[in-house]
DNA sequence: GTAAATTCTGCATTCGATTGCATTATTCTT
DNA sequence: AAGAATAATGCAATCGAATGCAGAATTTAC
């Protein structure tokens, strides 16, 4: 009964003009005069005219979608992410469109492909490998593509993580200080870049402090395997009284298993340090030390790398490492004489 | 240099048919012979053509889109109801574009006129409040819209919720088992169907075991609110030595106020149960007693009413409560004699 | 006040598909 | 094997807006 979509056509009728005029009215950078700008506008709003963004992507090259793949939210980190991002692509005009993807690459091409076809502006891997096919494909199709928070090294593809490499240096140098008998590390999924950055600036923290590491397990980044790793490291009888764990819902993990499973309390027997930042870490049941990834700033980096892609055309390679600090919590507090 | 988008029209010059043949190959229902698909299927794949989805849309006036509003993600239940839904919908061929809106009136018309814009299919609207002008729009222009772990009562809008009443009188009957001296009650933000539904089926649940509420503080499904509010319950001489709070994210907040800034026990002092069953909960530092949101039957039957909604062009009004179950943790044991 | 420069405007085309219609090729009937 | 019924195909119009072009209106310059 009511309204069976306006179009431009009905407003320049109504409005006693063309159609191009109403278009152009709606086109910024299109000039038309303040007479018909004010006619258009008042026959739009009478009519609740809006423009097609589809139909003006077809002619413009534009769809003002970016596509997000991503392969979890249950590590609340991509959630925080996805919010961010998704308001800041909204001051620019440009909305997310969400892709899950599973973590194997018949998958993930698939989810390209579906990308592709709504005409992505760009594409935005948070954690996803793209293999140098697709991102190939993404380059020939003059989609910008931006990997969050992981890197593929040596494939010369533009990234936006946290600076891991000196995240994990930092965290070195914070649990030294304590003088622990024993630093482990509780790995994530080595494949992961996150993984390696983190773990490369730990060990090299500790050389530089004079310390190692003297017992290490991998726990994947999932809760089941953290578990066995947690359970494998602390039930031997040497156990290490200070830990990295490589990030922090894995650190809950770890945490749940010392003090329940193995009833070690932590901080007392055994400090602990996560990565990541994620609202838990700040619950009083869990108080993790841990170093912030700067979420906030990672989008904003990320969107300006995308809007000048997009805008220029151009998408010149960057591989931005955003530090952030480490945040002492109960789980590890401040050595003597710690200063920042 | 590479291939600059590849159309039908490529595909069927090179195939040696016209246009029409190539799109009907592409569309499902159409036919073609045998010979044209493999011809056309042969060219498209040698120049890796596929088919332009916003053209499409254009012409169906179907743009496969399903547009979700969501206030926040920073509740875990939402980022796993979108993974879900988003993976759900992908099975029907239909994607997920994210809408963040402000709890503002004026805000959410912002974001419906931008889901408009954006020709979307569908509308999912997870516990944010569209006026009812917003929700007529949805329906003038044909479009469907759920409201999505909300409802809004007296609106005759489609929703699809947990049976909040009936979990908040499981809760009840669960507590009073424990019989307790004072009981408790921490409400969540007093204009959310799902605080309001919950808190009516405790109250009857208790008045039906002969008990009722000794002590009801508002922490409006916010952290600083619900700390407030836990300590205002708390501090008080006689508290309450069981708490049900309106949702598991509150009540993790108020597991941390009692043990960290009370130091009371939970559940040696208090016993306490929320509402969610949201991942953290399962961690073994809350251990939290709550009633399951069963998420994946909630987001099917929201993809069910949607696509009928949207294949038959017909919209019944239908207001679905899915049950959860009660969920045993720590936080709050079974009672003697307790079953399920 | 007139010529030149500038700004507006409408016409018609275009983006990349889908689809009704008319025509031709195939298959089925008997 | 001929006619009827069905399937396949191409043509051309269409979806809703953007835009190059040429002419009309307005502004600027002197």
């Amino acid at each position: 009964m009511p309204n069976d979509k306006i179009t431009s056509l009905d407003v320049a009728k109504r409005a006693g003009v063309s159609q191009s005029a109403v278009s152009r009215v709606f086109t910024k950078g299109a000039s038309a005069s303040q007479k018909t700008i004010d006619k258009v506008r008042k026959a739009a709003k009478e009519l609740g005219y809006r423009p097609n963004v589809l139909a003006r992507s077809l002619i413009t090259g534009r769809s003002r979608i970016v596509g997000l793949v991503v392969a979890y939210l249950d590590n609340y980190f991509y959630p925080v992410a996805l919010q961010k991002l998704s308001n800041a692509l909204k001051e620019e005009g440009y909305h997310v469109m969400v892709f899950m993807a599973s973590d194997t690459t018949k998958d993930i091409e698939r989810v390209v492909d579906e990308m592709l076809d709504y005409q992505v502006d760009a594409i935005v891997a948070a954690s996803v490998p793209l293999s140098s096919d697709l991102a190939g494909r993404c380059r020939d199709e003059g989609i910008p593509l931006v990997f969050f928070n992981r890197s593929q090294d040596g494939e010369n593809l533009t990234s936006v993580t946290a600076d891991n490499y000196a995240g994990g240096k930092e965290i070195a140098r914070f649990l030294a200080a304590h003088h622990p008998e024993r630093i482990g590390y509780i790995a994530g999924f080595e494949g992961a870049s996150t993984q390696r950055d983190r773990e490369a600036g730990f060990l090299d923290g500790l050389k530089a402090a004079g310390r190692e590491v003297s017992s290490r397990t991998v726990g994947n980044f999932n809760a089941q395997e953290t578990r066995a790793a947690a359970l494998a490291m602390f039930s031997a009888p040497r156990h290490p009284d200070a830990v990295f764990v490589a990030n922090d819902h894995m650190a809950f993990t770890v945490m749940d298993v010392l003090r329940s499973d193995l009833h070690l309390s932590v901080p007392g027997d055994v400090i602990l340090v996560g990565y990541d930042d994620v609202p838990p870490a700040v619950w009083a049941g869990y108080s993790l030390t841990t170093v912030r990834q700067r979420t906030g700033r990672m989008v904003e980096e990320t969107v300006k790398v995308l809007m000048n892609a997009i805008t220029t055309g151009e998408a010149p390679v960057v591989n931005l490492k955003i530090a952030g600090p480490l945040i002492v919590r109960g789980s590890a507090p401040a050595p003597k004489g710690w200063t920042g």
